[in-house]
DNA sequence: CTGAAAGCGCTAACAC
DNA sequence: GTGTTAGCGCTTTCAG
C-alpha cells in the first residue's frame, strides 16, 4: 500500500554554507586569522581583541558553522563520539542512549552507533566507526567480552576509551561500572531478610562481565546462608521478556520451586512475572520476582517490580566525561558507582508453609550489605 | 566511590592508515588512477583490468579503508545517516533505532543521532547533525510537528529526507507511516464487539501527528457507535507509563467510569494497567485496555496487552532505503503500511451489569475494519 | 588508459 | 598580531 507519488520536486538550491575564506574575505582578512579566532584554540598566539570581535561578529552574522569533516581531515578533532553497544538491548539502552547523546551533544559532540550485537558485526562495528569515522573518543557499552577481536582492535588505538557497563576491569581499558555485587547481594539480603532461602538465578547466556557477577553475588548468597543451589535453579536464557518468562516457568514447575527468584535484569523480571502469574501463582504471595536496573517500567509492572536502581545519569556523565575531556593523563581509571535497592511489591514474605526452622531464619536478617 | 587509576599508559603508536598514495607508491601508479579504482564509481573512465586487479590486491593486503572525512570533503557521500528523534521514546525507540542502524550498516552507512526532544535541542539538532555534519540524507523519526523551525529548516536542504512515525504527510517530506486510523479503528471495533460502548481515550499532550491521528480514530468510532465522549473520557499525559498511570487512574474513578480504554501507545497501556489494579479492578474483568505498538513488553504485561502491532522492520527498511537510494527521483513519496490487531488477554466482554441494551449490542458487532 | 594538478575547508608551522 | 604557505586524503578536471 503505497500512494503514488505526490509529485513535488525537492528544492535544490541550498545556499553554499559559510567558510571561513568567506569571513575572512568579507572583512579583508586571512583566512588563518579567521581560523585562529573561531577554531576556539584559547590564546595559541595572541590576536587583536578588536579583530577577534570583528570576526565573531561577522561569523554569527552569517551563521558560520565549522566544517567537521575539514578539520578532521587535518588531524584536528571530529567533535565525534563512537557508541559500540555490545548485547544490551531494550529500554535500558534507550535510556543509556539518550542520557549519552545528551551528554556528548552538551559537550558539543555528536554520537556515531555501532551495534556490535548480532553476527559477525564485531568486525563491522569497530571497522566502520572507528577506524574509517575518526571519531575523537569510543564509548564501549554492555558486556562484549564474548567478541574478543573487538577489544583487542580496540585496544590497539590510540583513542579514549571507555567501557560502560561492562561488569568487570577490562585490562588497559577505563571503565564505568555499578557495583553489580553490591546490588546483587542487596536485593538478595532483602529477600533473605523475608526469610527466603530457596532462591532462583535467572541469568543471561555467555554474558561473562555485569550480569556473571550478579551470579557470582547470588552463589555467594546461597553459600552465605548454607543453601545449596538446588538443580534447575540456575537459569540462563536470552535477554528478552521471553527468556526470563521461559526459564521462570521451567523453576516454578519443579517439584520443590523457589519461593523466590531473583533475575539478573529487569526484562527477565518482567517475564518472570508474566509466567509466574500465568502458572496461576500470586506475586509476592506465592513467589517473590526481583530484578536489576530499574528501568522505567519497573515501578508499573503488576506488581510493581522490587530492583535494584542504577545510576544512569551519573555512570553516562561521568564516562562520557572520561572519554572526551582533554585534560586528563593516559592513566586508565576504574569507576565503580553505587547502586540502591529499591523496594516495591513484588517480594514479600516467604509463604508460610515453606518458612526454614527458627535456627536459621535469624541469618537473612542482617542489615543488606550497604557497608564494604 | 572511584579506584584509583590502576596506571597503565595507553599505547600510542596506532601505526597511521594506508592511503591511497600508499598504494600508488607500492605500485608505481599514479594516486589517481588508484582512486579511480578504489572509489567504486563503476566505470567513469576505463581501467586496465590488469591494473585494477593489482590495486585491488595491494588494498586487500594493506587494509586499506577509504577515508570519509577526505571524500566528504571533496563532496562526495560521507556515508553518514542522520536520525532526528522527535519525541519517541522508551522501548519502541530501542528497537527503532536498532532496525535503522542494522539496515543502515547494511547499505554500508553509519548512522549519527540527534535528539530533537528535550527543551530548545530542536535547533542545535538539526544544525549539529545536518548542516555541520554532512549528511547524505536525514530521517525523522517520530512526532516533531510541534518543532516548526525543525521541519522549515530541513525543508530548505537538498538533502534526501524521509520523516518516519511522523502520522501524517508532510508537505514536501516523503514519509513512511503505519496507518494510525486503522490500527486504532481496528482495536476500537474489537472492543466494540466485546460490547464495550464506554471506552476513554489515553493520548499524549501535544502531539499533531500519530497519536492525533489515532484520538481522530476514537472519535470517530464513538460517533459511529452513537455514544458521546463524556467528560474525562479524553485524557492527554506525557509519554510515560506514569502518564497513563495517572490518566487512568483519574478515568477509572469517575462515577460512570469507562468498560474499556485505549491507550494511545503499549506504554501508556503498561500505566494503564498498572493502575487499573492498584485500584482493585480487574482486567479485563472489570475493565478492558488496550494499547498501540506492541512493543516487545506487551506480551509479557499482566494480563497480556492487546494492542496493534507496529509493522517495524518493513517500515525502516522502507524509509532508509528511500533516504539511501541513490536512484530515486525528487518525487515525495508517502508509504502508509498496514498495522495488524493482535487480541491477548487484557480485553475481553464487557461486565454483564454494564451491558448496552440488546438493540445497541450488534453495532460494534461488524468485522473490524481491515478492508479498506 | 593513465598521470599531473587543483582544490574541498581547515589547521599549523613559519614568516614578517 | 597577522599573513603566507603547506598540506590532511580524496575526487575530478584536464592533458597526454
Amino acid at each position: 500500500m503505497k500512494n503514488g507519488p505526490s509529485s513535488s520536486t525537492r528544492t535544490v538550491g541550498h545556499a553554499r554554507a559559510t567558510t571561513m575564506k568567506d569571513i575572512a574575505r568579507a572583512l579583508g582578512l586571512s583566512q588563518s586569522t579567521v581560523s585562529r579566532v573561531l577554531s576556539g584554540a584559547p590564546s595559541v598566539v595572541p590576536i587583536a581583541a578588536e579583530t577577534r570581535e570583528r570576526v565573531l561578529v561577522e561569523a554569527r552574522r552569517r551563521a558560520y558553522r565549522p566544517n567537521p569533516l575539514a578539520s578532521g581531515l587535518r588531524g584536528a578533532r571530529t567533535r565525534l563520539l563512537g557508541a559500540i553497544m555490545g548485547e544490551i538491548l531494550g529500554p535500558f539502552a534507550a535510556g543509556a542512549m539518550d542520557a549519552i547523546t545528551a551528554e556528548a551533544n552538551a559537550l558539543g559532540y555528536n554520537t556515531v552507533l555501532g551495534n556490535a550485537h548480532g553476527q559477525a558485526d564485531e568486525a563491522m562495528a569497530i571497522r566502520t566507526v572507528l577506524e574509517t569515522r575518526h571519531c575523537d573518543a569510543i564509548l564501549l557499552i554492555g558486556d562484549t567480552r564474548d567478541q574478543p577481536r573487538l577489544l583487542e582492535d580496540l585496544r590497539n588505538t590510540a583513542l579514549p576509551l571507555v567501557a560502560l557497563w561492562q561488569g568487570v576491569a577490562l585490562d588497559g581499558i577505563s571503565t564505568v561500572n555499578v557495583d553489580n555485587r553490591l546490588g546483587a547481594t542487596c536485593v538478595l539480603e532483602h529477600l533473605g531478610g523475608l526469610g527466603h532461602r530457596q532462591v532462583g538465578f535467572v541469568g543471561i547466556a555467555n554474558r561473562q562481565g555485569d550480569i556473571n557477577q550478579r551470579k557470582l553475588a547470588y552463589r555467594a548468597f546461597m553459600r552465605k546462608i548454607g543453601e545449596e543451589v538446588r538443580d534447575g535453579f540456575i537459569e540462563e536464557v536470552v535477554h528478552h521478556p521471553a527468556g526470563g518468562a521461559e526459564a521462570a516457568h521451567r523453576m516454578l514447575r519443579l517439584p520443590e520451586r523457589p519461593t523466590a527468584i531473583f533475575c539478573a535484569s529487569d526484562v527477565l523480571a518482567i517475564g518472570a512475572l508474566h509466567a509466574a502469574q500465568n502458572l496461576g501463582l500470586r506475586v509476592p504471595g506465592d513467589v517473590s520476582i526481583v530484578g536489576f536496573d530499574d528501568i522505567s517500567f519497573a515501578a508499573y509492572t503488576v506488581p510493581a517490580l522490587t530492583t535494584i536502581h542504577m545510576p544512569m545519569a551519573e555512570m553516562v556523565r561521568l564516562a562520557v566525561q572520561e572519554a572526551l575531556r582533554p585534560d586528563v593523563g593516559d592513566a586508565v581509571k576504574n569507576f565503580s558507582l553505587l547502586p540502591a535497592l529499591v523496594i516495591r511489591q513484588s517480594s514479600g514474605r516467604v509463604p508460610a508453609q515453606r518458612r526454614a526452622p527458627a535456627a536459621h531464619r535469624s541469618i537473612g536478617s542482617s542489615r543488606p550489605g550497604l557497608s564494604r
